[in-house]
DNA sequence: TCATAAACGAGACGGTACGTCTCGTCTTGTG
DNA sequence: CACAAGACGAGACGTACCGTCTCGTTTATGA
């Protein structure tokens, strides 16, 4: 790993082509797409020669993963509304809003399909997604200070509550991702979490919740 | 579409040389995955010449579309337990039994990342998918005239509220698939549909929805 | 031999589609070329299945091969000018004429590039020289006739000393086919054959040649 | 035509390429001829992958032009009697010995019936010709410096009147090349020039056809 | 005129070659 | 002498053509 081009000199323009590389193969995912993606477009597009991006890049999948772990790094402000069921709402709606952009669907069809035979590729995923929803841990931990959750309240669990129907949808239904659906996977969330949500129409014909 | 070999003439050969090819095809992607299928793996596999594939099959793209059309017909029994909870828990079971086999994950990966620039790729994905939740179309229906839930219900949501995490996890952050899932998805898509589950203790307080 | 089709029943239909092919085959000959030649486009242009070429003709040679044979009978008229000087030159400026045609000098190259494995193919070369070149015989014993030329004068040498300049730059030099080439190989056919030509001033004009 | 491979880094390897596909090349169209020789055969016969040749040569077509072109330039000594009919004499015998070989034959009519569509196939089968009868030119001026030839006599017409006979019977006619069309074609090139040939037995016992 | 064998039409197929396009490695020549 | 640029090897893709096969239909021909 250590021998690996670029480590060594990591200075001028080096560090630029690395750069212009990881930018030009970012720009050409969200544009295109990964199938039509290609070392030398890539090396075209970084004014760079292909063999520079061969050397420093093992293969075209992990170029790809690593410049996903740029992408991943591009974060959206994490809400902090002081409430739990306001944050949960402004993250999935800032989630929505950006897996509805056809060009974050190829990003994210990338990721999903990425070989992960490699081991430094998996940790991309891995990373790629961790930061994806970084988010979470945060309006979690700030819930159980709060006392909304319970002090072992899990924030994958909660995600995954709150994001997997919107991505359900965008990878694999393709319905629409309507404004109910914020309600519906935000409800859902809380109710898992144990916590009646304020916007739960359905559950008022139950007198228990009115009072 | 009339034009395309095989439609006019469908029987003997034709037809036989149609099915090896998509048999192969289909194997070949549940052993190996799209990116290592081959044409010429399919035609040798499927004992047939590279151009009988080409004439019948506009792209590897179609080809496998196609391949994974029949595969969604392989279907599973559509569970019939008598109360939504069973059938829900039996179809949940089912599905991530399913997606838990490596071969299958290969195979949605393929249909989720299956470029839909074509109409009839397109219309193949909505059919892998209309076919693989067609049972719940059946239990929702028969839920219905047990009066378990309102006549208006809508399939798509209770699929996606049961199946949503599933999906979620193997495509997304890859944790893995407990027994645990199972539950919480199932009391999930009930509770989305007004009805407390009867695996939820704790959520003792609304007798009316039971009667 | 004999099973081919359309010996047993050679009326109607069979003969029609015969001759349509034949024809189509010489039209594509001429106006496109040999490589540009494909048993498709003359089927088409013939209104006939290509099974009924294939069943006819066992290969595309053979095909061409028949129907220069039947382009080889399109003859001119053979000049009768009452001296052998006048109808050699006649002769001359016919195949001039003929092969400076670009379809003509085509079908021409067709011919020398026939592969005459095949024993039919060699015979159909054969006879397509042997009928651009009738005239010469007719000629010749004319000329016998008139005593113009000893009894046994051969044909064959005559119009390989007239016609072979002109294929010459035809098919290698690709020299223009001037005028002057008329009366130089005219008068070098006559001289071969001990004749001087009347259009041949200087050479009479210097008699200690012959010493 | 600059980008063409090989012309920026002409040195090592892809010069030793080159060499290796033409040599191939030449063989193969010595050996088998034009219909015969396949890109995928030149490539193995070369030891090179396929797309080597595919990327430096931009059709079979061109690839043969150019591995005529250095076919041409294996050139024969050009002869040097003494005598203008010695010279003569002697390259046509080497001109007929050459073209009586099958393998040479076969070039000849690659050589003739190569669509010359393209320019620079055109230029290669200029080219081609011109080194074929270079010789010509050497034994004109030469016999212009002894006086046998007037100033301004023309290589080609000699060219023409010494090798068409020949060349006629190779590709048209078919008759052998025997002895006496060595003597007829150099008496013939003579005459035309307007020398008599040491070897004119019938001209001179014939006084009466002057008549 | 009518039965029957011959020829045909039409679709599909096997197989070979062509030429294009990538990916990733190797080699050359230049700064 | 390092490395950027160029050439290369390997192999998949998709196209075009040739010639074969099969099956069902039409049409000549001779009894």
């Amino acid at each position: 790993m250590t021998e690996k081009p670029g480590r060594q000199r990591p200075g001028g323009r080096t560090a630029r082509n690395r750069e212009n590389v990881l930018r030009a193969t970012a720009d050409l995912l969200l544009s295109e797409g990964y199938e039509q993606l290609t070392i030398a477009r890539v090396a075209a597009a970084a004014e760079v020669a292909e063999t520079t991006v061969y050397r420093r890049w093992p293969s075209k999948v992990h170029l790809v993963a690593d410049a996903l772990s740029e992408l991943a790094r591009d974060e959206n402000p994490i809400p902090d509304t002081g409430t739990l069921e306001g944050d949960l709402r402004a993250l999935l709606n800032q989630v929505i809003a950006l897996v509805e952009r056809p060009e974050i669907q190829r990003v994210i069809l990338t990721v999903v399909s990425l070989a992960a035979d490699d081991h430094e590729v998996a940790r991309a995923k891995d990373a790629f997604w961790e930061a994806r929803f970084a988010g979470a841990a945060d309006i979690v931990s700030r819930a159980v200070e709060r006392g909304e959750l319970p002090p072992d309240a899990d924030p994958h669990e909660v995600i995954e509550d709150l994001a997997a129907p919107a991505y359900f949808r965008v990878l694999v239904t393709g319905r629409p991702l309507d404004g109910r659906l914020v309600d519906r996977s935000v409800e859902l969330a809380l109710n898992r979490q144990g916590i009646r949500s304020a916007a739960d129409p359905e559950r008022r014909a139950s007198p228990s919740v009115d009072d």
